[in-house]
RNA sequence: GGCAAGGUGGCAGAGUGGUUAUGCAGCGGCCUGCAAAGCCGUUGACACGGGUUCGAUUCCCGUCCUUGCCUCCA
C-alpha cells in the first residue's frame, strides 16, 4: 500500500515514507482543558483516526496526542468558578475523552499531560538557553527567533510579512518582538514550579515539542492539528525543536485539518457560535456527526448546517439499509478500493462513494450467499472508516426519538386487520396517523416494519 | 496589505487534458392494494475573459467573488 499525504510544509501532496520502514510516529495536538469540546475540535481526531486505521494496517503506529492541561484559560475558569484547577482539568479531559469515545474515535497510543512534563520542558529550555537560542530576561526566558534563520518556513512567511501583519505591540523584555516566551514567571494563585529561571511555568508552544521528542524522537513521520495551529503555534514549535536537535526537523510531513464554518462562519470563541458535541449529541446519532465529516475532504471547510446532516443520515441509512435483511455479518477484509480512496490523501468522499458501490452489488446480487460476502466486504470497509459499527437493526431500530410504543402497536395491529380485510382506505389512515407521531411504515414479505421519519 | 485555499449540475461533494463520480432531490418505468425500500432508465455541471492544445471543467495568465491564517482558537 502506498500512502499520499498533502504535506502543509512543501504545499503539495508526497509519497509517505516512514523514517523506519516498519514504523510509524505520529504526533497530534490535542486539546487545552478548560471548556466543552466543541464540533470542531472533533474533526481533526475524526481524521486523524481514519488515518491511524490505514497506518496500522501497514506499520507499527504510535500515536501520540496530547493533554494540554497548563494554560492560562484553565486557571481563568477555574478562578470563575472558584475551584481548583485540578477539577477543571479533570473534568473537561473525562468529557473530551467521552466525546471522542462516542464519536468512535480509537483512544491514541499515548495521551500526556502536559504538567506531567515539566521536568523534559525545563530541560529543553536549559538546552536553548546553553545553545544560544534563547535568553533570560526579568524571570522570562524567551526564544530568540534571530538565531533560527529558517524562522518561517513552515508558514511561509517572510520576516517582513510577519512584522508588517503582526499586531503584537513590541515588548520591552523581547530583543526582537517575534521572539516568543519558553518560561515565564507565575504569581498569585497560579501554578508554577521551580526552574532555574524562578517560580513560573512554561510557554505555550513548549510543551508538544518536549512530548514529541519524549515518546517518538526528535523527528516525527507526522504532525498533525488543525490548520489554525499553523503559524504560530507549529512554526514556534519548530524553531524549538529544530534548536534542540541541531537543525533536524521535527516532522517529515505536516498534516492540517479545515475548520468548521457555521453559516459560512468559522466557528470559533471569538465568534460566539460554538456547536459543543455534548449538545449535538442530545438530538443526533454520533455516527452521523461522524459521517458529516467524512462527506468533504479533510483539508476543506465544512459548512455545518442542518442540510449536512440530513444527507449524511440518509447515507448510513442506505449503507445500513443493503445489510439489513442479511442477519449479523462479521466484517471482512476492507475492498481496494477504499483503501486505495484513503491511502490517496484520505480521500473520504472517494472511499464513501466506494462504499455505495459495494451497496449497489449487494442490492443486486443474485443470492443471500452473494450479499453477505459483499456485506462483510462493506462492513469491514466502512470499519476503516469507524462507520457501520452497530447493526442493521439497532441502526433502525433507534428511533431516537420520544413514542407511545404501546400505541403504536396497537394502531399496527388494527392497520394489518384493516389491510387483510381489504379496507385499504382505513389502513391509509391508520399509517396517517402513525405517521404523525414520528414513525414511518414500510410493508415487506415479512410483515410492516417501523422506521423514523 | 501579506500568505494560503477555493469557486463543479437543485443541494452536498470527488475527480479528470478527450467517454460515468457518489449521496440526496427530480423525471419515466418495474415492484406494491397504495406507499416505502430496492431495481432499471433518465434530465442536469464544471465563476468570467483570454492563452496553450487537434481537443480544456481539468494546464497557464488575468478579472470577479468566497473563505481561512497573519491575535487565544481544532
Amino acid at each position: 500500500m502506498k500512502i499520499n499525504l498533502y504535506n502543509s510544509n512543501t504545499k503539495s501532496k508526497e509519497l509517505f515514507v516512514p523514517i523506519d520502514s516498519k514504523k510509524v510516529a505520529m504526533y497530534v495536538c490535542g486539546p487545552t482543558v478548560y471548556s466543552f469540546p466543541h464540533i470542531g475540535n472533533a474533526r481533526g481526531p475524526v481524521i486523524f483516526d481514519v488515518l491511524a486505521r490505514l497506518l496500522r494496517r501497514e506499520y507499527k503506529l504510535t500515536y501520540v496526542r496530547n493533554i494540554t492541561d497548563l494554560e492560562d484559560k484553565i486557571y481563568q475558569a477555574a478562578d470563575e468558578e472558584g475551584v481548583d484547577i485540578s477539577e477543571i482539568t479533570e473534568r473537561y479531559t473525562k468529557i473530551y475523552q467521552d466525546d471522542m469515545n462516542a464519536l468512535g474515535v480509537k483512544k491514541p497510543d499515548i495521551e500526556p499531560l502536559a504538567t506531567e512534563h515539566i521536568g523534559e520542558m525545563i530541560e529543553m529550555i536549559q538546552g536553548l538557553i546553553d545553545k544560544g537560542h534563547a535568553y533570560q530576561n526579568q524571570d522570562h526566558v524567551f526564544f530568540n527567533i534571530d538565531t533560527f534563520s529558517d524562522y518561517g518556513f513552515l508558514s511561509n512567511r517572510t520576516e517582513e510579512e510577519q512584522i508588517s501583519g503582526a499586531r503584537i505591540k513590541s515588548s520591552e523584555i523581547k530583543k526582537n518582538q517575534r521572539d516568543f516566551v519558553l518560561w515565564k514567571p507565575s504569581t498569585g494563585d497560579i501554578p508554577g514550579w521551580e526552574s532555574p529561571w524562578g517560580y513560573g511555568r512554561p510557554g505555550w508552544h513548549l510543551e508538544c515539542s518536549a512530548m514529541a521528542k519524549k515518546y517518538l524522537g526528535k523527528t516525527l513521520d507526522i504532525h498533525g492539528g488543525g490548520s489554525d495551529l499553523l503559524f504560530p503555534h507549529h512554526e514556534n514549535e519548530c524553531a524549538q525543536s529544530m534548536c534542540s536537535h541541531s537543525g533536524k526537523p521535527l516532522a517529515n510531513y505536516w498534516v492540517h485539518n479545515g475548520m468548521i464554518d457555521f453559516d459560512n462562519v468559522k466557528m470559533s470563541k471569538s465568534e460566539g457560535n460554538l456547536l459543543l458535541i455534548r449538545d449535538l449529541l442530545q438530538e443526533i446519532r454520533p455516527e452521523v456527526i461522524r459521517m458529516a465529516f467524512l462527506t468533504t475532504h479533510y483539508r476543506k471547510p465544512i459548512n455545518w448546517n442542518d442540510a449536512l446532516i440530513i444527507d449524511s443520515e440518509k447515507k448510513l441509512d442506505r449503507l445500513y439499509g443493503s445489510i439489513r435483511k442479511l442477519g449479523h455479518i462479521s466484517p471482512g477484509e476492507p475492498s481496494g478500493g477504499v483503501i486505495n480512496a484513503l491511502a490517496d490523501d484520505i480521500n473520504t468522499p472517494k472511499a464513501l462513494s466506494e462504499l455505495f458501490a459495494i451497496v449497489k452489488k449487494i442490492n443486486n446480487a443474485k443470492s443471500d450467499e452473494e450479499s453477505k460476502q459483499l456485506a462483510s466486504i462493506l462492513i469491514g470497509s466502512a470499519n476503516l472508516l469507524g462507520l457501520m459499527n452497530e447493526s442493521a437493526e439497532t441502526w433502525f431500530d433507534d428511533l431516537n426519538i420520544d413514542v407511545d410504543e404501546a400505541l403504536i402497536e396497537r394502531l399496527l395491529n388494527e392497520r394489518e386487520e384493516a389491510r387483510s380485510n381489504k379496507d385499504f382506505g382505513r389502513a391509509d389512515q391508520i399509517r396517517q396517523e402513525i405517521e404523525s407521531l414520528g414513525v414511518s411504515i414500510e410493508d415487506g414479505p415479512n410483515g410492516p416494519v417501523l422506521m423514523k421519519n
